[in-house]
RNA sequence: GCCAGUGUAGCUCAGUGGUAGAGCAACUGAUUCGUAAUCAGUAGGUCGGAGGUUCGAAUCCUCUCGCUGGCUCCA
């Protein structure tokens, strides 16, 4: 995405661009509302945004009259220059102007010389670079507006942040609001309902997932197709309890630096907790027998459903739960058996997405941040392990210095989406911390004590999250392994229900998903209806079908097939479901 | 949790101080039909919840819950 930015033909980047746009729609902000301070005012992935400190709030009407002023200023074309200041000058000027916040950050960040550019009575603190005038921000949105922390901190004064897009053609703005309205369409919070797949519930409580029978049936799919995936792979599963005691979760450092826990509950003076994580079950089930050199590596996998508090304004449908089932697994291993194991799951999760229908992948690396567990020359071979693992696999990746968490080092794979959109799934972590809480140890072929090490890793994610990315992904239309309702027959008449039901029969037996519309209704209804509910494949039987044994076919979004031999079709759908097909060609 | 917005029938929405409405879906009846809506009828809401203002509240106010867009956090 980052890399497109760069276009040869122009002066500036995208980036520039958006940024320059963020100037215009402060420099109007202030021309509207006098005395509105600023915040700051970047370029983001997909647009940009300028935080303000205003007492009333912005209305959606307001946004339109900025917008508007937007394009005023933007139409005098007014030249966009670079001042330089000292710094004392740069905060007296800001001083002067009342922007209180801005003189703040030049004092916290500005050199000897400060920069900063003007267009017309504009003024903004600012490195750059910027477009030579404001002719030349043409092509913006204004898209919503919400509250945001000075500097993210929650303790802090909360700023409005006005979030806009830019681009360099009016075409490509135009292409990227039609991508947002259809990203609305898709929302698997409309579509999952919509489809019957799932519910939420204010009297459960929110970030609570009810999974209905038709969302229960692809989870059913994912879930099977993904024990056989880790069977194959050389993985054992184990299940584990949803809560345990507390002592268990003090000994693994939840209770003191985790801060979704639910509160605990107590049974017999017994303090018990939910678990957020799976990890310390895992560990004991390590813990339940002397481990040998021999033994290792272990590759436990659960699809563990855990409970983790999360504040109530990050709930988001699917993708941002209380109760969520993560694919999990931990793999304890010897530090010679580390890369290969590292090169396996990452091999393993891409095979597994590549499944699912995803294609484009951003793979990250984090290393070892300030604050960190562990020793030094552990994080050091793990983090080494990590990236000659990713080169073994030829696995183009990024590098994000610090960022690992305090734990380990971890490695990310990120999926595009059908509208390219960019979802965390696989994460790979080492764990130096629980090894070290809870005593890991084997015995070597030296007869001493060694620490293996532990390496978490999710998949999927978690299964919540992933269906409703899948949901997205597909618009509903999932391919015909997956679908909830793969096959719906339509008898025309009453006196076709015989060979109908018999059809359903045979094709239940060879475990497809099949359902029969025998209302009362024309067949353009049931077909209306089908489709709506984007079953993939319609079979129709009337007197034509019986007569010579086979059944018309409808593919979802294709359209009538015609008649096919009922044991011809279905060969073809056992290959599609063997196969796991993403389209169906008949 | 914070800022802002929002909540009327299963769904999509109308109704801004004076007796709660439409379309679709559901249900009943008739229709037995060839590739995206057959016709007619019936039923369905203490207007998210609680409190208040008022002769009178879906409508105004307060609190609360859910949802939406973000912040923060994260699978």
């Amino acid at each position: 995405m980052q890399k497109k930015n760069k276009d040869k033909n122009r002066a500036f980047s995208l980036d520039t661009l958006r940024h320059s746009a963020s100037h215009l729609l402060a420099h109007a902000v202030l021309d509207l509302f006098p005395g509105t301070q600023t915040g700051i005012g970047p370029a983001v992935e997909d647009g940009f945004y300028y935080d303000f400190l205003r007492e009333e709030p912005f209305t959606s009407d307001d946004l339109e009259s900025i917008e508007k002023r937007m394009k005023d200023i933007s139409a005098q074309d007014t030249p966009i220059e670079k001042i330089i200041f000292s710094k004392q000058e740069a905060i007296e000027k800001f001083r002067q102007l009342g922007q209180d916040l801005k003189v703040k950050l030049i004092q916290e960040k500005g050199e000897e010389e400060v920069s900063c550019f003007q267009q017309g009575d504009f003024i903004d603190f600012c490195l750059g670079p910027h477009v030579p005038s404001t002719g030349l921000v043409k092509h913006f949105k204004l898209l919503s507006v919400s509250g945001a922390y000075w500097k993210g901190d929650e303790s802090g004064p909360q700023l409005q942040r006005i979030y806009g897009t830019a681009f360099f053609t009016k075409q490509e703005l135009a292409d990227h609001l039609k991508m947002l309205e259809e990203a609305k369409k898709r929302d698997h919070r409309k579509l999952g309902p919509e489809m019957d797949l799932f519910s939420t519930d204010e009297k459960l409580g929110g970030g609570l997932i009810l999974w209905h029978p038709k969302g229960a049936a692809a989870r059913a799919v994912i879930e099977d197709f993904w024990r056989k995936e880790h069977f194959k792979e050389g993985y054992d599963l184990i299940y584990s309890p949803h809560i345990a005691k507390l002592k268990v979760w003090e000994t693994s450092g939840h209770t003191e630096f985790y801060d979704a826990l639910y509160p605990s509950l107590i049974s017999d003076n017994v303090e018990y907790q939910l678990k957020p994580m799976n990890c310390p079950f895992h560990i004991m089930v390590y813990q339940s027998s002397q481990r040998s050199y021999r033994e290792l590596p272990l590759r436990w996998a659960e699809l563990g459903t855990v409970y983790r508090y999360e504040r109530g304004g990050v709930l988001h449908g699917l993708l941002r739960v209380r109760g969520f089932t993560q694919d999990d697994a931990h793999i304890f291993c010897r530090s010679d058996q580390l890369e290969e194991e590292i090169r396996r799951t990452i091999s393993m999760a891409l095979r597994v997405l590549r499944t699912f229908g995803f294609e484009d992948f951003d793979v990250y690396l984090s290393t070892r941040p300030e604050k960190f567990s562990g020793s030094k020359g552990d994080w050091d071979q793990a983090t080494e392990a990590l990236k000659k693992a990713l080169e073994a696999e030829k696995i183009n990746f990024s590098v994000d210095e610090g960022e690992g968490v305090f734990y380990g080092p971890k490695i990310d794979i990120k999926i595009k989406d059908a509208l390219k959109r960019s979802w965390q799934c696989t994460t790979i972590q080492l764990d130096f911390n629980l090894s070290e809480k809870f005593d890991l140890s084997y015995v070597g072929e030296d007869g001493e004590f060694h620490r293996p090490f532990m390496i978490h890793r999710a998949l999927l994610g978690s299964l919540e999250r992933f269906f409703g990315i899948l949901i997205e992904h597909y618009n509903g239309n999932f391919p015909f392994w997956l679908a909830p309702v793969q096959t719906l027959i339509i008898p025309i008449a009453d006196r076709h229900h015989d060979y109908a039901f018999g059809l359903k029969k045979e094709l239940r037996e060879k475990e497809i998903r099949t359902e029969i519309d025998a209302r009362r209704e024309k067949m353009g209804y049931k077909i209306r209806d089908a489709e709506k509910n984007k079953v993939p494949l319609i079979l129709v039987v009337g007197d034509r079908e019986v007569e010579s044994e086979t059944v018309s076919v409808r593919i979802h979004t294709q359209g009538d097939k015609g008649a096919f031999n009922f044991k011809e079709i279905l060969a073809k759908m056992l290959k599609l479901i063997k196969n796991k097909d993403l389209e169906i060609n008949l």
